[in-house]
DNA sequence: ATGAAAGCGCTAACAT
DNA sequence: ATGTTAGCGCTTTCAT
C-alpha cells in the first residue's frame, strides 16, 4: 500500500508495471480467447496476479477508438411510457447482454427533435449497432445516418418508409381491417367511429386505411365526424370519445388506434353513463397490461413485443456479425384480435 | 464530388488538409468557445467551409478519451414499467440536454445482478456521472465506484443507506404514517391490512416501520395474516388481496406498499364482489397516471417524480462543474396523501 | 495566429 | 513467447 489512496483507475500500463511485462503482452493475456498467440503460463499468472492486485478493467472508451469496436448498441423508442416498448427493450437487452454488449436506450416522446438528435448523437459518438422505432425521420436522414457511419440499423416500422433498410413490422392494416370486419360481420355494427391519430404518424393512415377497406367492403357510408383524432395518450381518447357520444346519433362501436386511447375512451363512457359494450363498443390497440385491469377489460388487436424485439435484435447482430449478406430483410410480426369484454 | 462515394466520417484531418491548416487550427475554430485563443477570421472561415463541405462531426469518443470528459451521464432506473421512474427520466434528459449532455438509461428490473452489471459497465465506459436508483446495492460497493472511478453519483433512497452520497429522497416513512393515521382516526378503520414487499427492498421495512408506528400509537394489534407480501407487480397485488380478503375476519382497510400492487389488489376484490370501498378501503403509494383510470380511482400517497428528477439532476451537475462543496448533499421531497375513491 | 508534437488507453502489425 | 511501434481522432502544450 502506497501512502496515498488510489485515486484513479489503473491502465494497463501500471499493470505491465507491476507484472514486469509489456503492456501488449498485458493486452494479450486479457484478450487471450480472440487472440491466436500462445503465452506462457508463468506470464499469464503474473499479469492476472498485477490486474487483480490493481483493480484493474480495460477502459472500453480506448478501446472503442482503437478497434472502432464499441461493444454497444443504441436502441431509440417512442415513447417510454408506452408499455410494448418495455417489452422491447427487455427482450433487446437480455439478448444484447448474452452477447456481452450494452444498450443505450434513447426515448423521443415522438418528438421529431428528438429523433434528429438522437441521430447526431450516434453520428458523433458512434455505436456498433441501431434499433429504432422511428416516427417523423425521412427516408433520407435515416440514409444520411447509415452511410455516413456506416452502422447497422434496424428499424421497426412500415416496410416500405425505409426501403434500404432491414425492417420488422406488425401488420397493422390487414389486423385492423380484420378487427372492423369482425365488428361489423360477427358484431352486427354499422355505426363505427374511428379514433386515429395524425397523418404523421406512421400507423395513423395505416390502420385508417385498414378501417376503411372493411366499411367499404361492407358498403357502409362514415359520416365524416365518426373520425376523431388523438395523440396516442388516455387524455387524448377521453376528448375523442366524448365528442363521439355526444353526437346526435353516436356510434354503436368504436375501433381505437392503441390502448391508452381505447382505456381513456372507455373511461370516458363511463363517466357520461354510456354502458360498455351494450351501448358503445370498444378495440384497442396493442394489448398491453392495462387492458386486463379496466372494467370491461378491453378486446384488442394484440401486438408481440417480444418477437419484435428478438427479430430486431437478431437481424441487428447479424448485420454486425456480418452473417447477413447484401440483401434486406424484412419480419412480418403477425397481430391477433383478442375478444375480452368491451365489445 | 470524387468517383467515390464518401464511405466513412471525415476526420479533423480531412478538414485539415482541405482547408488547408493544420489539424490543432481546426480543434481550436470548432472550440473557439473554449479556448482563449484567437484565430484569423479567414482561416475560421476556411475550415468553417471544409467543415460543412465534408459534413463533418468529431468523434465524441475519441474526444472522451483525450479530454477525460464525456458529455454523458448513466441513469440507472430500477423497473422501467413503473410509471414513477419515466417522470424521472424525463425531467433528467430535459436538464441534461439543456447542458447539451447525453444520457444513457438502463433499466435494473430490481435485480442485484444487473444493478452490479451497471457498476461494472460505468467502470469500464466511465461517464461523467451518475444517478441511480439502488435497491440491492451495498454501501461498500458504491463506494467502491466513487472511488475508482472519481465519478460524482446521485442516488435516489434513504438517507442512511449510502452516507457518503449525495442523496434524494421521499420521506415514505413518514408519509405511510400520516396515511394510516388517517384510516384510523378520521376513517375509523380498526382492521387494517398491509400489503408490502420483501425487506431486502429499502421501502419495504420503511414503510412497514411506518404503518406500526401509527397501529402502535392507537393501540391496535395486528394479526400476523394481515401481513402480506408482493413484488411491485399487479399481479401479486391481486394474489396478496385475495389472501386478505379469505381471511375469516378480513381487514376493512389495507395499506398498499405501491399503486400496482394496490391497483391489482382493487382488481382482486371486485373479481371476489367485494366492494371498494364500502367493505374494503385501499390505499396505495406513488400516484402514477392508473390511479385515476380505475375505478374506484385509487387513494394514494403522492410522490412527486419531476421534483425527485430535478433534485437529482441539479445536485448531479453542481458536483460534475465542482459547485457543490465537500458536503454531502441530501434532498427530501414530501409526500403528500391524495384522498380519491378507494377509501 | 498558426503548426508540430505529445499523449489519452488501448489493439495489432511487425519485429525478434 | 514477448517486446517495440504505430496509430484510432481528438485536445493541449510548446514552439515559432
Amino acid at each position: 500500500m502506497s501512502s496515498k489512496m488510489i485515486r484513479t483507475q489503473a491502465t494497463m500500463h501500471d499493470v505491465a508495471r507491476l507484472a514486469g511485462v509489456s503492456q501488449s503482452t498485458v493486452s494479450r493475456v486479457l484478450s487471450r480467447s480472440t487472440s491466436p498467440i500462445q503465452i506462457s503460463p508463468e506470464t499469464v499468472q503474473k499479469v492476472l496476479e498485477a490486474v487483480e492486485k490493481l483493480n484493474y478493467r480495460p477502459n472500453l472508451t480506448a478501446r472503442s477508438l482503437r478497434g472502432q469496436k464499441t461493444n454497444m448498441i443504441a436502441i431509440m423508442i417512442a415513447d417510454i411510457s408506452n408499455p410494448m416498448y418495455h417489452s422491447i427493450v427487455r427482450t433487446v437487452q437480455a439478448i444484447a447482454r448474452e452477447r456481452d454488449y450494452d444498450v443505450l436506450i434513447a426515448n423521443t416522446d415522438h418528438l421529431y427533435d428528438y429523433e434528429r438528435h438522437f441521430c447526431e448523437a450516434i453520428i458523433r459518438r458512434p455505436v456498433d449497432g441501431v434499433l429504432m422505432v422511428p416516427y417523423h425521420l425521412t427516408n433520407t436522414e435515416l440514409e444520411q445516418l447509415t452511410h455516413l457511419t456506416r452502422i447497422p440499423v434496424v428499424v421497426l416500422a412500415w416496410p416500405s418508409y425505409y426501403p434500404q433498410l432491414d425492417t420488422v413490422y406488425g401488420d397493422d392494416l390487414k389486423a385492423t381491417y380484420e378487427a372492423v370486419k369482425w365488428l361489423i360481420e360477427v358484431k352486427g355494427h354499422r355505426r363505427i367511429g374511428f379514433i386515429g391519430v395524425s397523418a404523421t404518424f406512421p400507423p395513423g393512415p395505416r390502420r385508417r386505411v385498414g378501417f376503411d377497406w372493411a366499411l367499404t367492403e361492407a358498403l357502409i357510408d362514415v359520416p365524416p365526424e365518426y373520425f376523431q383524432e388523438g395523440d396516442f395518450t388516455i387524455e387524448s381518447g377521453q376528448r375523442a370519445m366524448r365528442a363521439l357520444l355526444s353526437l346526435p346519433q353516436p356510434p354503436t362501436a368504436v375501433f381505437v388506434c392503441n390502448d391508452l386511447m381505447a382505456v381513456g375512451a372507455i373511461d370516458a363512457a363511463k363517466d357520461l353513463r354510456v354502458r360498455v359494450p351494450e351501448e358503445v363498443a370498444v378495440v384497442g390497440f396493442d394489448n398491453i397490461p392495462a387492458t386486463t385491469i379496466i372494467r370491461p377489460r378491453l378486446t384488442t388487436v394484440a401486438q408481440y413485443p417480444n418477437e419484435m424485439g428478438q427479430q430486431m435484435a437478431r437481424a441487428l447482430f447479424d448485420r454486425i456479425e456480418g452473417v447477413s449478406g447484401d440483401e434486406r430483410q424484412v419480419f412480418e410480426i403477425p397481430c391477433h384480435l383478442i375478444e375480452r369484454e368491451s365489445t
